[in-house]
DNA sequence: CTTACATTTGGTCAAATGGCAAAATAACCA
DNA sequence: TGGTTATTTTGCCATTTGACCAAATGTAAG
């Protein structure tokens, strides 16, 4: 097994969160500070420190201190664009199942 | 938090084991029987199973029974891209790591 | 009915998740 | 300067989920 599909998985792995990509998502657009994604998520501070740490040591995450606050941005653009085609696929897949209704 | 996230997350995290993602790059020529997955890992044959069915409820993989075998595909081919992609962020990385040795 | 190829089930151990409290860090203000 | 507040991260703990091996259970072929 090579080591780079391991460090491959890991990234993954990190993106296999529902939290954790919806992260993901919201920095499509550029970097987020910490706050913006707890007052969307009703989850504890805590956890979705927790969450950017896992993307963070995946490498999929950069962070950047600025005063209080601390602004996450996205290291790896272009998942942006698997996501995508994972959505093509989800299309294809709904609009083949609605045929099979007809 | 979206529905389709989840589902997303989902297929992430099939791809977020090692084993897993080295069966995904192993499809990208086409079909494979199990037994040639058994053959070239040394794990448990019922591990390997167990993969590949994670891989089959996330919407990764399709499965093709001929005869007493069983051939696996890849229902998502783009994601090899994904795959691709990581490639050049790891390398860059890798890349931008020599630079700062010199 | 035996052999070959895969999946499923059961049990055990490791890892991930999430909440709460406490600790770090930086700004702010008297 | 010293104390207070705002913003995140860390530690700790309970619960859940995941991974792996071994044994048992399917199927199809001969």
């Amino acid at each position: 097994m090579k080591e780079r599909t391991k460090v491959k998985a890991n990234i993954f792995k990190a993106l296999g969160h529902p939290t954790r990509l919806w992260i993901v998502e919201q920095l499509a657009d550029g970097e987020k500070c910490v706050c913006e994604f707890v007052e969307e998520v009703n989850v504890d501070f805590s956890t979705i420190s927790k969450h950017l740490a896992v993307l963070r040591h995946a490498g999929v995450v950069s962070m950047d201190k600025r005063g209080k606050q601390i602004f996450y941005s996205l290291k790896m653009p272009c998942l942006l664009s698997s996501l995508d085609c994972i959505d093509v696929v989800l299309n294809n897949q709904i609009q083949h199942q609605i045929t099979l209704m007809d």
